[in-house]
DNA sequence: TGTACATCAGTGAACGCGCGTTCACTGATGTAC
DNA sequence: TGTACATCAGTGAACGCGCGTTCACTGATGTAC
């Protein structure tokens, strides 16, 4: 018998992603160190560099694996024929609003994500566009284009209103933002941006 | 005559938030320390401590300072007649998206300000509800509380739009974002969120 | 008028601390001959 | 079968560095008497 199981080393790199991923969307990534994780993950500080080349290396890693998730989630949905309305009802729920930790990592780093390097960036581009075309599929109707371009605007609403809702420190604003935008991104998904405009009535 | 002009050290405290603020909303709060600040701004270390308590403090300032200034832009656009559809189109501009120094904070920073103390929080709600009143003002009909509506809407897709265009790495990809919430955007300022649902089609 | 002290805006070195990263080492197991 | 070496997953102390913050000090000016 082996002193490790077999996959012991893959498990432990899974335990360690984990813990990271939930501290970086819980505190943001520049604000956790690695000790931190390595603690929580109940390794020490030097057993990090056996499983990543770098911190960045683990932030790249992180985004892969919970964006997959996010995406994975998407395709269920989908497989299931759920309605887009759910989805975006518990994106912009109270519940997701307060448990950052194991929440949409786009909403909780996006920013932070901008000012990250190449690698990151394209590993955060690349998911970001794997879920555009997932949400996209769940449009209620019309053309590949026009779902597509409704996917977009549904989901930018979805990760702003999600962020402002954490940010305010009102109950009742937060909640005003998330039902309000539940609202919007249910109508946008309807498909009621298509020629709309301020200032010219919506001809009949 | 005195050794520094009179409000010689108004002058340097708002040259200070200034450096501060540009720091903050490229690179993040965590991201940046003040030494660096103090530096760009031409100053010593130590002199920190005689215009701010602490950081934090610094951060509180910048906020109140840089969501005023974005609240008196409103204010004028209001005053000037401008159409919203101008304050939409200007915010999800390339321009925009590449000079996040001298952008909007809450795009910037929003994520970074729901992990900050309470008064830190509280300063942002406060200016987020003047924005958000402001936004109001400028929708084009409706009554107040639709207006109201109406605004968390467009703010919440500016601001998740404009972070994704500036987190993803693809050229196209970003352009397509923001062009899409533009159209997104004005027609939530339209009011067309009302009484649209999902799969239920929209009566006539 | 002279002088002693106070004030102002800042200097610049130092504090303790935690960061990301490196590295010599450990100890159980596997393998070669 | 015995033994020498390799491998694996990890330990834990140490590295240099930059952080937020403190503090004794400076030097020009203002004020009291």
């Amino acid at each position: 018998m082996a002193r490790y199981d077999k996959g012991h080393r893959d498990t432990t790199r899974r335990h360690i992603l984990d813990v990271a991923s939930s501290q970086f969307r819980e505190s943001g990534i520049a604000a956790i160190g690695l000790a931190g994780i390595m603690a929580e993950a109940g390794l020490t500080n030097g057993a990090f560099y056996t499983h990543f080349a770098s911190k960045e290396d683990l932030v790249r890693a992180v985004l892969l694996d919970a964006l997959e998730r996010r995406a994975q989630k998407h395709k269920d949905n989908l497989a299931n024929g759920l309605a887009l309305e759910t989805t975006i009802r518990d994106y912009l729920s109270p519940g997701h609003r307060d448990r950052a930790a194991s929440g949409c990592p786009t909403a909780a780093l996006v920013s932070e994500i901008a000012r990250h390097p190449k690698a990151t960036r394209d590993a955060f581009t690349g998911k970001t566009c794997d879920i555009i075309a997932l949400m996209a599929a769940q449009m209620p109707d019309g053309s590949a284009a026009e779902r597509r371009r409704r996917a977009i605007s549904v989901y930018a609403t979805m990760v702003g209103a999600l962020q402002l809702s954490r940010a305010v420190n009102d109950r009742l604003l937060s909640e005003e933002i998330l039902e309000n935008a539940v609202e919007a991104a249910l109508a946008l998904a309807n498909g009621c941006a298509r020629g709309s405009r301020v200032g010219v009535p919506v001809r009949p």
